[in-house]
DNA sequence: TTTTGATCGTTGATATATCAATTATAAAGA
DNA sequence: TCTTTATAATTGATATATCAACGATCAAAA
């Protein structure tokens, strides 16, 4: 006999995801903003690192490059990222955050600062470090 | 100045699990098996509950209903699920394995439980009890 | 009995994930 | 210079997530 899924561990790790994930969009929506999670990661990364390209995007959201394409042809329809070339490589593209893209993310800002304290509020300072020492050591274990 | 993505929570829950997630894909792929994640949960939650209808195959797997129907399709197609109306009411559907779907499920199950072990191999007693303990902290956070 | 209400399942639309194939371009090598 | 090679970005196909709308069917109320 197989364990229940509610003991297995990334099971749990799933649910959690999830309720972050519907907890963040919900507050978005509620606050009446038009965004997705994704779109705002994918904002907030082109804003700590104005000029980067889409391969390291991809890498540092773990997401693959088709869908950082997806994720780009939205907002920059949405006139929030403006593509450019790097001058002398047309090959390269380089991303970063038009005016509008800007005054967004700095409206979102707070709104994230409060989800991301929503799950941990009661957590000690001891707590936060050891979940976050665990999940890094099974990410090690999980990558080759 | 917002913090790095890298030190937000969320962010690792979410990187550790894509990176379970592709572990156990790839594990799946390598093995010579045509199967996602979802679909074996979805498996597994039938063998361990069968007769479970849609919704609460749904709420157990926090996955929406409409989700559910789309991954039963693609079983039923592959006969490793069938449907069956609940005697006088045509209103409730049963779900159960075929035979195909239950040899399929036992093949797996080695497989599986060797992908749970993996991320979590050299964790002491007292680690895989706390990590347990905090993401359901944070689940109940962020529930409400 | 007819109407109303509630629940279940499906479908459509859109966003994202993943893999494979393709295009464009730059850099390196012949 | 011409060709080969490597990388960046895109696109197509399929699977899943989410929301909204809908259809079917049973149950309870009028």
């Amino acid at each position: 006999m197989d364990e229940k899924l509610e003991d297995v561990l990334y099971y749990l790790i799933d649910k959690t995801n999830k309720v972050a994930r519907r907890h963040s969009q919900d507050s978005f929506a509620s606050a009446g903003h038009d965004i997705t999670v994704d779109q705002w990661l994918v904002l907030k990364k082109i804003w700590d690192n104005e000029l980067i390209n889409q391969v390291e995007l991809a890498g540092s959201l773990f997401k693959d490059t088709a869908s950082i394409t997806r994720i780009l042809q939205l907002l920059v329809k949405k006139k929030l990222v403006k593509k450019e070339f790097k001058e002398n490589d047309r090959r390269h593209l380089l991303l970063s955050l038009t005016s509008k893209g800007e005054q967004l993310y700095k409206q979102l800002l707070p709104l994230v600062k409060a989800m991301r304290m929503q799950g941990v509020m009661d957590f000690t300072e001891g707590e936060r470090d050891q979940i976050r020492k665990l999940l890094m050591k099974m990410i090690k274990n999980l990558e080759s």
